[in-house]
DNA sequence: CTGAAAGCGCTAACAT
DNA sequence: ATGTTAGCGCTTTCAG
């Protein structure tokens, strides 16, 4: 089966190992490890034999073996479910830096449940990756920190102030006052903020519905925020609540993309239209919202600098960085038909 | 650092090892071994001292050390950019199935470039997962065959007729054919087709130029296809080529829904409509599909159901089943206000 | 039912 | 400059 290697003593299916490297190539198997890594004192004739066999044979280190004396040059990711179209944006800017460096990036998936994020990240840590980059991770802060002690962590999407590691994150708050801003400028005076249940000290909701109180108080205005669920479902049902009340409000801000793309569904749905019965901004910057029939105010947050960030940390971390680094990210409004 | 366990000879830092569950237990390494697998041959009495020294150690055997002697239940996926909204689905469907075989699923993001992508599965199989899951991959079938020796191989989004590896594709001919048949019956005769150049053979392009080609033959109608690029940009120049001809086609089958949008963008630009001005038909079935505002008739793909049945092949192929299964999902045709 | 010992593929002292 | 020797943490014969 497949290609013939030249002879060997490769037993068919058999993968060859560094002995077999070192048989072909008459040296010991020490010598080839040095060839390997480069390491100090190789002659140019051993290293020219060694890398002759190496290809002969095909031959690839088996990084599980490796991973008992060194690091995998591996980075793990846990990662929420991408069908939430900001998550890929995060995640290409962590693979691509990550291949920059030289490092592999592993990512698994997971759900918003702390406990579940847990398991993941410990079932990387397992598996012997470098370092490890959690997005936007729901559990505790102990258990963080508690992962922090096993492996050099860095929180993306997750504001932290904690020494045991580092994060970057999008300033939430600066994006929400932007938001309030330029509503206002468009003379709104009555504008909601739909927001989640936060589950833990640092994501990104408590922070923007802190920018937007403080906006709003700004502009002396009077704050209404409808508590809700980040999900499509969530956006409809905001819809009704606010269109339904005596006196709505001409302005809303949700805290995420998907939702603001709902709410515009739902409006749609009910003959209105943004931003004539309700001026609608977003949060996220996923491309569905540059669409021209879509046409979404948001906040660019900028998710592939975001990542490429988180990874570029982590591999500082893993070179000797002792110091944490907490990394704030400024977005960016984009102003489009929807308000 | 972190919560103190219990006492333990941890030497504050060092990861406990089944040598340090042993000595607690007072028990050998073996034994812990032959408890933590459930293996035959442990009395009631060891297994309870063992697991309560396991979980006052907060032990975690070392999936890298297992991995010398036996598999790790580790599912590779190599991926291509899931800001391409399809690719999540796929995903999801993947990981989810995982979850329910209690495999991990790891995966690597990847370019539609065949060397890269062979590389990323290589490094994968370093990694020692036990199988591969590829998303269309767009290498040689030598390659494939060749990985598929050194690992159980399932293609996912690629035809693959090969005896060496398992396969779950879209039935993609049936999509075009699908699409086709709605378009005449709407009335259209002008249908054009766009399809970028393939660099393999087996992949979905492929398929879905020869069922368009064979539906509007069989309709009697004359086929227009044009080649282009899968791609927002190749989506725009798409429209401004079709609507630039003395007479344009009145409809127009992008082989991919990214494609389709940027069709219906250019096309508003150029302050036209679908269907009135051209009639536009994707194929995916993603997400921004489906929002009123965009509302583009596709051919959904079932995604996640295709990942899941990739997951479940590979997960029957590791349980030791020997004929290859090649599969072929039929998807369904969405209708919408596009057409 | 339990444990001692060998070894998986590799690297890191320590010789030479 | 090269090779020898111990392990890394785990599983697996094979004795007892």
């Amino acid at each position: 089966m497949a290609a013939a290697r030249t002879t060997g003593p490769r037993p068919a299916g058999r993968r060859p190992t560094i002995v077999d490297v070192a048989r072909r190539a008459a040296v010991s198997p020490a010598a080839v490890s040095k060839v390997l890594r480069n390491a100090y004192g190789v002659s140019p004739s051993m290293r020219e034999r060694v890398e002759t066999a190496v290809s002969e044979l095909g031959y690839r280190p088996m990084v599980s073996a490796q991973s008992m004396r060194t690091g995998t040059r591996t980075l793990g990711v846990s990662s929420l479910d991408p069908r939430n179209p900001f998550i890929p944006m995060l995640l290409d800017g962590v693979a691509r830096e990550a291949r920059r460096s030289a490092f592999s990036a592993l990512i698994t998936l997971t759900d918003a449940d702390g406990a579940t994020q847990l398991e993941a990240a410990r079932s990387m840590v397992d598996r012997q990756v470098d370092g490890l980059i959690l997005i936007t991770p729901t559990m505790s802060e102990d258990d963080l920190v508690q992962l922090a002690a096993e492996v050099p962590l860095v929180l993306l999407g997750r504001h932290g102030a904690h020494p045991a590691f580092d994060s970057v994150a999008s300033d939430d708050a600066l994006g929400a006052a932007l938001t309030v801003d330029h509503l206002v400028s468009r003379g709104h005076r009555r504008i909601a903020f739909h927001t989640q249940p936060t589950r833990s000290g640092g994501l990104p909701e408590e922070f923007r519905e802190a920018g937007y109180r403080e906006a709003v108080r700004r502009h002396g205005l009077q704050a209404d925020v409808v508590v809700g669920e980040w999900s499509a479902e969530g956006g409809r049902r905001l819809v009704d609540e606010l269109l339904g009340r005596p006196t709505p409000p001409t302005a809303v801000h949700a805290g995420a993309d998907m939702v603001a793309l709902a709410v515009l569904d739902r409006l749609l749905e009910r003959g209105g239209r943004a931003p004539d019965d309700l001026a609608v901004a977003g949060c996220d910057g996923v491309p569905a919202a540059a669409l021209r029939a879509v046409s979404l105010t948001t906040v660019d947050q900028q998710a592939a600098e975001m990542g490429g960030l988180a990874a570029r940390l982590l591999v500082e971390r893993l070179a000797g960085r002792a110091e944490p680094r907490h990394v704030l990210v400024p977005p960016q409004l984009v102003v489009r038909a929807t308000t």
